[in-house]
RNA sequence: GGGCGAAUGGCGGAACUGGUAGACGCGUUGGACUCAAAAUCCAAUGGUAGCAAUACUGUGAGAGUUCGAUUCUCUCUUUGCCCA
């Protein structure tokens, strides 16, 4: 007997398969579809265990699908453009096409060697032209429709680097790699109108029965839906200003109005423009972060007007207006009136600047004489100092209500408002899809005719400038249409829009005049299961749901709304962190163990701080790659023990110890199929073994359950039983035959998570024709032999074996016999019987 | 501060719709093999008492519903994630 050579085994699986294009996938109408989908990677160079993760949920699940006779789509692709090849290339004198294609080769090779069930014939990469053409063309679609326009927005601006920063490369008010303290500017934009749809992404997450609820719960919350009203405050004052609009969710607080404030950004703030305290004001709101966290958290300061507002509901009184730091341009009218006794915000601005408190809601276990005093109250109660509404219950009648009012006197209007804000698509990088824009000489825009496209990006540029390098492409950037001239547009497209519909070019990854056929993507989409990380719950998911929207949006063709009907998402692959006394991060590698002491290798004496277990990243260097794991254990090894340790869905600790008795297991299951092989080769003709029947058929339920709800982990268990149990079993005297068919079931059940071996095995004894999903026969599945729990006064006291379906009386006898059971029943009387059939029984005695 | 989860041996985790808690793996301990070690195999392994049969106790804490609660309800504690 050999020992199991993985290195060999797997290379010949897999370039098997490769060779007898087992996982091209065709459209089969008379076959039932499967889509089956995991996020497609960034390629950063190498793949990590976050990836091997994913992508060995998703290959199970594949070849489950495939072995139940579904017809399988499972492409893989790169999501290719963005900033770390803009970065990496810039350092290291590259092109990031270059970069990122030799980056792609790499991670593919990796990929192969987990044994994926993947089309490679569908691989698609969005930097490659044939990608990007077809979504400049959505581009101009969309403008078509208005749902694409420019406006002019704020951004972080690092004024050394001359860039724009996203909100996460803005650290403490400075830019992430200048250290420059970022400045709010104002850019003209390209935006797609997601907000259009912000009821319908609402709607829609009705339907996603298939999604995790908190995936759910994040998007509602990030549409951000709220009910309220806007109002028009009559202005008095020196300026040429008769009213401001407010948005309010809570217009029942009217009566404890104290002041008005407004956005820095608001339209007014342009009469202020000279004036030098509050360009000041200004400047040091910027330093403030903008993030509604940082608002809560910060000092509030405002710079008073001398303007005064009217309150509608009391026209006697007048307040003051501010312009306040902690007022968003973005949220409502970039207004708002202050009422400080139940606003938390409201509530630190009035004490800073001294203004009114009006107590205007109490408590239900309060009198009216209450009054907020050191914090705002924003509880439930009842309207009081607030004349004809007084006694109303806040907030639910009170507001609808108020509103009624407000309507009836024509002050406010009833109005839904979103949080959720269109989505600005303009970066001002290179690498990335080109907007299909071009401006005349006024700088009005104008879309590059379809026929002219794709706007190719310029190749071997140089990267070394400030800002766009795209904007120093003189040549690149003069175009003349229909004999006239003009500039194009710069900035190129969020990577999000890429990702946003990547699915659909799976269905029609050659297709060369549009980004999909409607045969093709009537056949495969949506996509019946996604699976990837948590991390993209809210943006992509969002995106990709808008975009199959605006796709279809006044598009008959077209209508699909829901892109992805199941959402499963995976936790993340942790590991322990260590730090030697220097406080210096340490990778796993610097590390030995001796004696359960850590110390660094060769450093006996060596002091390691153990930290706990996190995600790993480069940063706390407790990475492990899967480039040397896979080479060492091989594929199948690997793919059991990150499936093995913890539901997919939640973080698993990577462990060398449970890899290593993974790699052992791979091993013995080798020699348990040479003993198995020698035992069928036998011919034994004993009688049928029909507990290996049993065992088999009870074991397929198993897994398949578990299969269905995504139970890996549990998979692996089963696998470890059934390995047990045969290992037992096997040296007694069984059917040759008998065992044959239960073999190949097994090899088959287990097969998804480890298929290169599981195939070898079934090749080994000529089984490998026909594989197919095996259904347990129920005749297997219902025991005739039961185990009945006996309690006495709820308490679990023996079990009895016996015929199944036996009637309570009969039960009864047996137990009055049972030797432990006696005893207890010596002196008393059973007064209640609880008799659950072919489970338990449970008597209850008088004390 | 708000929303959504989670809490089970030394560790990771099982337990179908309320019905044998701790499957399976890791670790640990003992044994076999070996001159020895590694590897491998066998056995034990929630806690307490007991030679044992067995008994008591036990799923973050406290209550409740129930013949019966890891599972359902309420309160609390700790913790994770998301939004702030």
């Amino acid at each position: 007997m050999n020992r199991y050579n993985f290195k060999t085994v797997e290379s010949k699986w897999q370039k098997k398969w490769e060779e007898d294009k087992i996982f091209v996938s065709k459209i089969d109408k008379n076959k039932k579809k499967f889509y089956c989908l995991e996020m497609f990677p960034y390629p950063s160079g190498k793949i990590h265990m976050g990836h091997v993760r994913n992508y060995a949920i998703g290959d199970v699940l594949s070849r489950y699908k495939s072995l139940k006779g579904f017809n399988v789509l499972h492409p893989m692709g790169w999501d290719a453009f963005g900033m770390p090849a803009e970065n990496a290339a810039r350092e290291n004198n590259l092109d990031p096409k270059d970069w990122t294609n030799e980056n792609i080769n790499n991670m593919k090779t990796q990929l192969k060697k987990l044994g994926l069930s993947i089309d490679w014939d569908r691989e698609i990469s969005t930097c490659s032209e044939d990608y990007y053409k077809h979504q400049q063309l959505f581009f101009l679609e969309l403008l078509e429709k208005n749902l694409v326009y420019r406006k002019e927005n704020y951004v972080n601006w690092d004024p050394v680097d001359e860039t724009v920063l996203a909100n996460e490369q803005v650290i403490d008010g400075k830019g992430w790699r200048s250290g420059a303290v970022v400045e709010r500017k104002k850019l003209s934009q390209w935006f797609f109108n997601i907000s259009k749809f912000s009821q319908e992404l609402l709607d829609g997450l009705e339907k996603l029965d298939k999604w995790p609820n908190k995936v759910k719960v994040m998007q509602k919350n990030w549409i951000g839906k709220s009910f309220g009203c806007e109002i028009n405050f009559d202005i008095e004052g020196d300026l040429p200003i008769k009213n401001i609009k407010c948005f309010t969710t809570r217009p029942d607080t009217l009566f404890g109005f104290s002041f008005l404030a407004l956005s820095v950004d608001h339209e007014i703030s342009k009469f202020y423009n000279k004036n030098s305290d509050f360009l000041k004001f200004k400047q040091e709101c910027s330093r403030t972060g903008t993030t509604e966290e940082a608002i809560a958290i910060g000092e509030k300061i405002g710079f008073k007007t001398n303007l005064l507002a009217t309150n509608p509901l009391n026209p006697k009184k007048k307040v003051p207006v501010y312009f306040a730091n902690f007022v968003l341009m973005d949220y409502g009218f970039g207004a708002i009136f202050g009422c400080p006794a139940h606003d938390q915000r409201d509530f630190d601005f009035a004490k800073k600047y001294n203004l009114e408190i009006n107590t205007v809601v109490r408590p239900n276990d309060k009198k009216d004489n209450f009054e907020v005093s050191n914090e705002a109250y924003v509880g439930q109660g009842t309207i009081i100092n607030s004349e004809f509404l007084n006694g109303l219950e806040a907030p639910e009648k009170s507001v609808i209500e108020t509103i009624n009012i407000l309507e009836r006197e024509k002050i406010g209007k009833k109005k839904i408002n979103f949080r959720l804000k269109d989505w600005g698509v303009s970066r001002q990088r290179y690498w990335g899809c080109p907007i299909p824009i071009v401006y005349d000489e006024n700088g009005e825009s104008l879309p590059i005719p379809k026929n002219m496209l794709p706007v190719k990006l310029p190749e071997k540029i140089n990267l070394n400038v400030k800002g766009n390098p795209l904007n120093s492409q003189n040549e690149w950037k003069s175009i003349s249409i229909d004999g006239k001239k003009y500039t194009r547009e710069t900035d190129t497209l969020d990577t999000f829009v890429c990702s946003s519909w990547y699915y659909l070019r799976f269905c029609s990854p050659k297709e060369n005049n549009y980004g999909f056929t409607k045969e093709e993507i009537d056949y495969w989409m949506p996509v019946d299961q996604y699976i990837g990380g948590v991390e993209h719950a809210i943006l992509h998911l969002l995106y990709s749901r808008f975009f199959m929207r605006a796709i279809g949006y006044k598009n008959e063709k077209f209508n699909i709304d829901e892109p992805f009907l199941g959402l499963f998402t995976q936790g993340m692959v942790c590991h322990e962190t260590y730090k030697d006394e220097n406080n210096n991060w340490l990778s796993p590698n610097e590390i030995e163990i001796r004696n359960q002491k850590y110390f660094k290798i060769n450093e006996p004496n060596s002091k390691v701080i153990v930290g706990p277990s996190e995600s790993m990243s480069k940063s706390k260097k407790n990475v492990i790659d899967p480039e040397n794991i896979i080479e060492n254990y091989g594929a199948d090894a690997v793919r059991l023990f990150i499936l093995s340790d913890s539901p997919p869905e939640k973080d698993v600790q990577w462990s060398e110890q449970g890899m290593v008795a993974s790699y052992k297991f791979i091993q013995k299951l080798w020699m348990l199929h040479n003993k198995i092989k020698n035992l069928i080769n036998s011919k034994n003709n004993n009688d049928e073994n029909i507990e290996i029947d049993k065992f088999t058929n009870q074991m397929i339920t198993k897994v398949t359950n578990n299969l269905e709800n995504f139970n890996y982990n549990v998979i692996v268990a089963n696998m470890y039983e059934t390995y047990n149990f045969l290992n037992k079993k096997i040296d007694k005297n069984i059917n040759s035959k008998t065992l044959l068919i239960s073999y190949k079931k097994i090899l088959t059940i287990f097969s998804p998570i480890i298929p290169h071996i599981a195939n070898e095995c079934l090749k080994d004894l000529n089984l490998s024709n026909e594989i197919n999903w095996p259904i347990a026969d129920s005749k297997y599945l219902n025991d005739n032999i039961v185990d009945y729990v006996i309690q006495i006064n709820g308490k679990k006291r023996s079990i009895i074996k016996t015929k199944k379906d036996i009637d309570q009386n009969s039960l009864l006898n047996i137990t009055k016999k049972e030797k432990n059971i006696e005893k207890y029943l010596q002196n008393k009387t059973i007064i209640k019987i609880i008799f659950v059939k072919n489970k338990l029984m449970n008597l209850l005695l008088n004390e």
